[in-house]
DNA sequence: AAATAACACGCACAATTAGGCATGATTACG
DNA sequence: CGTAATCATGCCTAATTGTGCGTGTTATTT
């Protein structure tokens, strides 16, 4: 491993969230040497990524978020009430006949459930989850976008999935988001998953990220469309003020979800 | 087993718990040599896991919770017993390392879910429904095949698909059957269907038609296949040997389920 | 019933970690 | 240009966590 003794902090947790996802786990000690820092440093960074839900922390390290896939079903029942919240907001952008280009991942499956089936909507989607949710509804013409299935994020990907997306154009697209930025733009976790959406993005008019709060102002592994190319974003009741102005002051339409209804 | 005598506390853990889906259980004594550390360590790990609900504790290792999960299978299968046990005398056909190209229908689900996870196999298929069952077994590369969605029958049909279908070559298709009689051969109910099934079978070596009675010696709306397409025929423990002297008349090798058993 | 294996609990020790604090660097602002 | 504010960093200390071992208990086997 190259000594990066020269690495600007905000740098290093970006080179740590690689090393992350290429070995699937970190040793604070390891990365202590690596960029020429005290370990204290690096626990902060790996805290300030745990945090952000970017990493599992343990005790030595960190290990990587990709293989948690018993969360895979926890997130599914984590979205009853935040996800939802934000599902309700982000439909109401659709209108009626569009037609929309819908990525996977747990929010976007909120949002399939909450699209209304009065609208005539056309669905692209390279989900078979959402596909299922939308086939048990009425009211929608639904075309699955094949490829080889990575079962790890649930979607396919790949050179066939791309290429079968650029033949399509959607009016709206709902890339699934891992982080978002106001200088940077929109990040994944993975480089196969960021050309799916950042083809998505390119055959759509219109782009809206739907994003919960611990991924607003977050940056994660791959970069996948500058800040300028997402026209709407979707945020939580409580999200913070400014970094919703930081947003808007780069022309992106700024989307405030309901707040959650208490309830029994 | 790989001894990886410098996992991470928490790492082990969450290796414990692969080795758990993957081998339905683990023994203490195993893991302690696996990962250098003694005994307690990891009675400590499984105790912990156990509290959070992800394996059970028993006397000398652990079992994966799937087990639990299995009267909730197990309630599937009380429903729909016969196809379960169609299912089950199915994938004794297949063998290690196959090509699978896998169609829509309740039958082709229960095939999907009674496949094993250690023989390599790759499934092509248009049904989201028997990709996601797919996706949360091990051992598994999926092709989704994409295109237009049928939703009265959960797959995927058109042109697109077809032509998506053309490109691909499996070993062994298993088309789902609306009816297949011994002299006209295969049938199914749209003649959308049909057109997959027809390229199914084409691009596929051998041929595996799974038929509950009902539809054993019938003819429904459209032509698929003659009969000598058809390699192999399943059927139930008590189909009719007139009939299935009839296909094998017609070189169709005959495949009896077991009886079902009748347990608690 | 006896023997054996697996277990839980408490203890001591080592490694890791969080929080507080001072220092040097970078940034913001008048 | 200079001052104040902020930030990142390293060090220190206290607290936490993980570990192995001994002891006594419980479960399984013979």
């Amino acid at each position: 491993m190259p000594p990066d003794n020269d690495a600007l902090p905000g740098e290093r947790q970006q080179k740590i969230l690689l090393q992350l996802n290429e070995h699937g786990r970190v040793l604070a000690a390891d990365l202590a040497i690596r960029f020429g820092v005290s370990e204290d440093s690096i626990r902060r960074d790996l805290r300030e990524l745990a945090a952000r839900g970017l990493c599992r922390r343990v005790y030595g390290g960190a290990l990587s978020r990709a293989l948690d896939f018993a969360p895979l079903k926890q997130r599914q029942e984590h979205q009853t009430g935040r996800k939802q919240a934000l599902a309700r907001r982000a439909v109401q952008l659709v209108r009626p006949h569009q037609i929309l280009m819908i990525d996977a991942g747990s929010t976007n499956s909120a949002i399939a459930d909450a699209l209304p089936e009065d609208m005539d909507l056309t669905v692209f989607t390279n989900a078979p989850d959402i596909a299922q949710r939308l086939m048990e509804k009425n009211g929608f013409e639904i075309l699955l976008i094949g490829g080889r299935i990575d079962k790890r994020v649930g979607q396919t990907v790949g050179a066939q999935t791309v290429d079968a997306i650029r033949r399509l154009r959607a009016d709206l697209c709902f890339p699934g988001t891992c982080a978002i930025d106001a200088e940077t733009g929109l990040w994944s976790m993975a480089s196969e998953e960021s050309l799916i959406k950042q083809t998505m993005i390119e055959c759509s008019g219109e782009s809206v990220v739907v994003v919960s709060n611990e991924n607003l102002g977050a940056v994660a592994v791959t970069h996948v469309a500058p800040i300028d190319e997402i026209d709407h974003l979707v945020v939580e009741s409580d999200a913070g003020d400014a970094s919703c102005a930081a947003f808007e002051a780069h022309g992106v339409s700024i989307h405030r979800a309901d707040p959650e209804r208490s309830k029994a």
